[in-house]
DNA sequence: TCGCGGAGTTCCATATTATGGAACCTTGGT
DNA sequence: ACCAAGGTTCCATAATATGGAACTCCGCGA
């Protein structure tokens, strides 16, 4: 590739993404400072960069994957397929539940519902698609957050109801405890008397483009359902994102 | 986002790269410029050097889009889907025409069928998934050659049957009309007695990434069924571009 | 428990590289 | 033919990226 003046950083990084994206697989930190031939100092830096914009991510053994903004554009090329995919198991938890189930993708910086199947109650059943809720007070927020899908604004977390959980750390804490069990839980964080659980869909590379919820009034769903449903709703979301074509 | 050292040129090139893949339309550079406040000179460097490296790309009127190394990744990503998202389309027009229908995508250098409707009529149904054909002497291919999404291969065109095209100069013609029609037709060209149409599948990027295509025996497909399931197909594959994210 | 080695990050003085204002093309509109 | 808007190229300047070395972190073996 020529480089013309006053572009080595940027080539340079785009060399790098372009290495990680072609690949088909991660790329560890060594193989990129041996191929690139840079500096080690310098290709960190690079990489960080990258990262910091989400275009670059690292998987848990610190080797880089495309990150999510491509995963989203990725998804988003086929968004009209994942709602069609999804289907069958939105409908397939509804039964089971007879509660309102969401299908769920991250747009700007808030979560934005795609696809719904209906509360076979009376109470719960009003259309959420398209609605945007905010990251921190909604399961489906918590779970994009926990899986490193989504950042969370700057400032003050707006305070939606009494409950809402205002305090980084706290949230923080509740996160890991999401990556452990596999769904996230909001209790009436969103609006008074409202709980919804949530777990992550991830697409061909991995990375998370999506959730899928579940929620209802909190007369419905006492915490044992919440228990049952979390556990339903995980296994739901994994066979989905192997159909996506997510890797083991 | 925060800006940390030493990496100035690389955060605006990345902010600018995100920007234009985030948005789900292409951004003309003089939007980019305003939204990014950068100088014009610098935004100009910056895109250029994106351009250069595969990640972005302008359109017809200089917009620019997410570039030719996404598209692959996306459309990597999401092949699988590419079937899935298909079939509905293959079976309505298996049932408007009653004849075998198929998908097909390139694959080294021939046109391979990833999926198939078979025909209501004994005449025609054997399964074609899997099978490879030339570029020259089938609908399917002649549509790839049109768009520009293949090269014929050099050396003597095959002769298949007494009416294949093995003039390059009759081909190119023929191809040029595929264009201004919408559709391409082989009529006996790859075996007696078989015609098939064809039409261009469009992906996110705008390339062409697949066909769709209706096969039978000459004595069904006469010429004006033959005009009017290519105006079916030119419609359907347009509506299943879309679908995949093509831009109008 | 300690120390070793590999992997990656941070530091900082240096000069290479990006910067951006202005001039300069190019294209489409009237 | 002329003008305006949209982009690109130029070039002196200094801000920025660079990369060698020091440093931190972690896992492993003794």
């Amino acid at each position: 590739m020529k480089t013309s003046s006053g572009t080595q950083a940027v080539d340079r990084a785009a060399q790098l993404l372009v290495r990680v994206v072609e690949a088909g697989e991660p790329q560890p930190f060594t193989t990129l400072l041996t191929e690139s031939g840079l500096p080690k100092s310098t290709t960190s830096r690079l990489l960080s960069a990258l990262e910091r914009h989400g275009l670059l991510r690292r998987d848990h053994n610190g080797a880089f994957r495309p990150g999510p903004v491509l995963a989203r554009y990725a998804s988003r090329s086929g968004s009209a397929d994942l709602v069609a995919t999804a289907q069958p198991y939105l409908e397939r938890i509804g039964e089971k539940t007879g509660e309102t189930v969401n299908l769920a993708v991250l747009s700007g910086g808030a979560v934005e519902q795609i696809a719904q199947v209906d509360s076979s109650y009376l109470l719960g059943a009003m259309n959420w698609v398209g609605l945007r809720v905010p990251l921190h007070c909604s399961a489906l927020g918590k779970v994009f957050l926990a899986h490193g899908a989504a950042e969370l604004p700057r400032g003050p977390l707006e305070r939606r109801t009494p409950r809402t959980v205002t305090d980084r750390r706290d949230l923080d804490r509740e996160l890991t405890e999401i990556r452990r069990r596999g769904y996230g839980v909001a209790r009436e964080e969103l609006e008074p008397g409202l709980i919804a659980v949530a777990a992550a869909v991830r697409g061909g590379d991995g990375a998370v483009i999506a959730a899928l919820s579940v929620s209802g009034p909190s007369v419905r769903l006492v915490p044992e359902r919440v228990t049952e449903i979390g556990g339903l709703l995980t296994a739901e979301a994994a066979t989905l994102s192997q159909v996506l074509g997510a890797p083991r």
